[in-house]
DNA sequence: TCAACTTTGTGCAAGCGTTCACAAGCGGTA
DNA sequence: TACCGCTTGTGAACGCTTGCACAAAGTTGA
């Protein structure tokens, strides 16, 4: 389902050819894309991947908004921010805005990660097929443990994590993965950022502090739950409140 | 760090004590809340346990603000949505706040949750601490593997996909985990839903289609990754830009 | 070639969410 | 009691995001 680039080293700078005009207009362009739009743009492109393997050529922005759970005027929005790649009366060409999408991205290059933390998040995230096949190849492992050094989880042997900067730096590692213990992170994450690691994929339940040109995306489990809570409760509430008056969630008196 | 709430059964619902007025105002103070919002409440939350383990009693809207990472008065626009329970001049009562968020957040009750798909990330929600610490209690546990069918993992044991209605209605499943390949996702999800589960919590890859009365969030790694990635491009795409033109992200032109 | 039809790309307005800035309110002190 | 300093709560302005609606542009078929 999503377009297969294979695993294998970090990154590559090839020499550039040399073309005449508009660099400057793409890179105001990239920065004037919304984050919202560029986190629908990497939806955009999975479903895409998967049209690509269908065998589907062309596509309209109705079709693929409807796959992508979007509004057709949302997403040519989104799709403009890069460009004008469709044909009016047809619609997209779906392998030609796959490789516009991922050039966006920055999918033309591979990014490789390192995970640190190899407890059971982490080692689900080691052998998680969905990185590598995506562009994603993890590159390095870390865990504070001595017991685990050396041991190979998804094909990696881990390493211990005062290793972090030597072995981030020989590797070419562009993103960081914290999934250690809430304690650990911060104090892992200024290793990273020390070793210039400058994207840093966050799932310890903490806050990190990082300098300004680190950009850090976090994922907490019970942050999600908590607002998936949230509506049931609202759920629960306005039922509630219909039948019986004064009554809050868990029938507890709200203001009383 | 968390509020520890322990694990046990799943919903109560306690006979009410019939309060005057507000829950009308109540109801409409919760729908008021915006999304964005709940999420920071449940991040203050966090923080806010963790002073309360450190004895800590009071706290300003300021410290509050930085021990989350957000601006100040966007916290206190935060906590004005659920009342008014500061004290000018001297701060939040940190366990009074946390009382306040929890029953805005529905955390007066249990919420059991139900992990569908004990892969390498099943296992790793069904061992992760996180959600009974925080009153999300992992009741149930279903893989289409026949050979898994009554294995335990986490120590509860896990149930054949087959069973999902039975088991949880029974076990008054509020949430459901998708932890599926995708190709699995939407026939869970379909599954889940008919179960009358209204939550769910989706880490396959695929956009979910499900009633409008059924909430869904995702959390889609390979797409944070690719948010990152799109930064390290852009940062990318800016240093060469300065020094060699026409180059884009790569070497690669980008606008012949 | 022309007309009918389809679909893109975008100007514009409405809706949300964020930030600023300050009045209102509270505790402490003389 | 009256004053002072500190912090909350919120009105209002701003900016970002969304959704509508339609002109522009391309295709198809006669």
């Amino acid at each position: 389902m999503a377009a297969q680039r294979g695993e294998g080293d970090g990154v590559v700078t090839r020499p550039g050819v040399a073309g005449a005009e508009a660099p400057a207009d793409v890179r105001e362009r990239a920065r004037a894309i919304p984050e919202a739009a560029v986190a629908r743009l990497a939806v955009y492109l999975r479903v895409l991947s998967g049209m690509v393997e269908q065998g589907v050529t062309t596509i309209s922005s109705e079709e693929l908004a409807g796959a992508a759970g979007v509004n057709s005027a949302k997403l040519r929005k989104d799709l403009s921010y890069i460009g004008s790649y469709g044909t009016r009366g047809v619609g997209y060409d779906v392998e030609v805005l796959v490789g516009h999408i991922e050039r966006i991205l920055g999918l033309t290059r591979k990014h490789s990660v390192a995970v640190v933390g190899i407890g059971n998040l982490g080692h689900a995230l080691a052998n998680y097929g969905g990185f590598p096949s995506r562009g994603f190849p993890v590159g390095a492992l870390f865990d504070v443990d001595p017991d685990l050094t050396g041991v190979p989880v998804g094909g990696i042997p881990v390493n211990h994590i005062d290793d972090i900067t030597t072995v981030c730096a020989e590797r070419e590692v562009s993103i960081g993965v914290i999934a250690t213990p809430p304690q650990a992170a911060q104090a892992v994450c200024d290793r990273l950022v020390s070793a210039g690691v400058q994207c840093i994929l966050n799932f310890a339940p903490v806050v990190l502090q990082v300098p300004d040109y680190v950009e850090v995306r976090k994922v907490d489990l019970a942050v999600e739950m908590q607002i998936l809570s949230f509506h049931v409760a609202r759920r629960a509430d306005e039922a509630a409140g219909d039948v019986v008056n004064g009554i809050g969630v868990d029938g507890v008196v709200i203001r009383p």
